[in-house]
DNA sequence: ATGAAAGCGCTAACAT
DNA sequence: ATGTTAGCGCTTTCAT
């Protein structure tokens, strides 16, 4: 059953020629009479002979994987972001290991370790919610290996990034809730320690001063990123018998939770509530009334990142400045607000 | 700037022992002295040591790593399916190489190449749109590399695979819609080489012909998979002048592309014209009316294909007869029928 | 233009 | 219990 592979030395007995001769021959060193190439490349053809590239990176101490961490694939933007990364890596030959931490930093940390022990040549990674430290980050560094962090990124680590401006897109679009005429604009907050969630609260707090709103605290309610926790965010806010007149959700997701209930409490979007979200989801613009929210673009996200990293792959031994990319946002308005 | 990794060897020297020794000991292998295995552990440790799996592999000729192959990455529906993937390889062990062929055939055989070539341990694989041959797979048959299929599979070949019973649950569907009373019951169909569609178009016309219901040509439209599919799909309805009084979509983004311009048109969903899905997406659930779906179960999908998949590496020795797994379906009956 | 020798990091089989 | 030898498939350097 198990079929032993084909290897350079199978081709070259069968042209009485020697393997390093059809080393070369595969890899077009001049070296090569035209004549004997192409029997070569024939004779690889008709055996079916595929390059062990295991073996091709072992010798050449470099290999063309690169590593992929995320928290969860099968969210929308992360999957958005893999898949822009898949493309530009594609293209410049590469392929991809992708793992998930599932939001524990502990497999994180093994993912990571395994990534370095599969000898990957670079690291793309958005950091798990429960990751406080970037040890496991460092050990990259430490080998060489390069790193670019995107979306959520660990203090602590100088590494490239690839983010948005969470903070000023947050402040925008919480601006133009106010210019709306919205007063008492309550936030679904995220994690406080993870990156995107804690600048687009300081966005929001930030519009707020600007245009003289007190900042209430009991209108800031913490949870996750997904939907139950919007849901329960907009319980909080009932059972406080604090309705404000707008929301501001840390994403889609939260929004989308904080959707349901509002008209299940009878309640009238934009009229009794404004609501507002952040990511642009496909669910966002199918919503009725349609959801205004900030678009991020995870695609092009994922296809910086892949090109700031296999630049600096392919620039290794030069000294390397991390560098921040900030991909734009851009404010959908819809008919939420 | 690029620090050489740390080897077996290194930690030997640095306690006088032989590299071998170290190999053992790392591998728990009985022959160690426990006090040297704990000096050899520990000096890893201090070291940094993280194994070279590619050189591992190499020497066992065999890999941990295994290859997935999708059409498009950032589809709810592949997204789950890798997710579900991932997690199954990860707690057994292995690593996966993502790769996506964008629906074109070129990229899906130059992508199964380079797995090959990379030295997967086996293969998951859904096949693209415009796939017709199954030359490319039956590569890895030739060379003992397991192969699982899932979703939409080629002709021509024999494999496991993963699937849902799209015949029956397409079939049941719109017995569903028949016995709800509609009768003039349009079908957005997707491509007609694809096994999927293929299936549910048959379905479907079991149906009509269970309950008598003669199949009129004009009512089914071929498009692709996508929203724009379902908007265009409509719009040949209209055109025709032959509106029916129910659709039923070969999946949710056609269904939801469908759903868009039917509200556009100022009909009423589903008093003037039902409208059922396939694949049950995020979305679904959230359109007003909500949609009527089959739901699918892509991430356990992606769980057993894993499953099965690694069943078949680790018994690589033994005859092993490729056996067909169908995922169950259930329709979900809301508010758009 | 072709061949020989060496070695990448690791493991298995066989000494000692 | 530890060490020696050899070799996986490939490439590089140095003969011929």
């Amino acid at each position: 059953m198990i079929k032993k592979q084909v290897t350079i030395k199978d081709i070259a007995s069968r042209l009485n020629l020697h393997h390093t001769t059809v080393s070369k021959a595969l890899r077009n060193h001049p070296d090569i009479n035209p004549e004997t190439k192409k029997r070569i490349l024939e004779t690889a053809e008709s055996l079916d002979y595929h390059p062990n590239i295991m073996a091709q990176s072992f010798k050449n101490k470099k290999s063309n994987t690169v590593g992929v961490c995320v928290p969860i694939i099968n969210l929308d933007f992360f999957a958005e972001v893999i898949s822009g990364i898949q493309n530009v890596l594609y293209d410049a030959g590469y392929t991809m290991i992708v793992c998930q931490s599932n939001e524990s930093y502990e497999r994180e940390e093994i993912d990571t370790r395994a990534l370095v022990s599969n000898q990957v040549a670079g690291l793309i990674i958005a950091i798990s919610q429960t990751t406080q430290y970037a040890e496991h980050l460092k050990v990259f560094q430490r080998r060489g290996i390069p790193l670019v962090l995107f979306d959520r990124v660990p203090a602590g680590i100088e590494a490239c990034n690839v983010i948005v401006d969470d903070f000023h897109s947050a402040f925008h679009a919480v601006q133009y809730l106010i210019k709306s005429g919205y007063r008492r604009i309550a936030h679904l907050a995220g994690p406080s320690h993870i990156s995107v969630s804690a600048n687009r609260l300081k966005g929001y707090k930030a519009a707020l001063k600007k245009n003289n709103i007190d900042i209430e605290e009991s209108l800031i309610i913490h949870g996750g990123f997904r939907e139950e926790d919007g849901t329960s965010g907009f319980e909080q806010l009932i059972a406080a018998g604090n309705l404000p007149d707008a929301i501001f959700a840390v994403n889609d997701s939260v929004a989308a939770g904080a959707f349901l209930l509002i008209k299940k409490n009878g309640l009238k979007i934009p009229d009794d509530i404004a609501l507002l979200g952040f990511g642009d989801l496909k669910i966002s613009s199918y919503l009725e009334p349609s959801l205004t929210t900030v678009r991020q673009s995870p695609h092009r996200m994922g296809e910086i990142a892949a090109k700031m990293l296999i630049e600096q792959i392919e620039h290794k031994d030069e000294k390397f400045t991390p560098r921040t990319e900030i991909v734009k946002t851009e404010l959908i308005i819809r008919h939420s607000t």
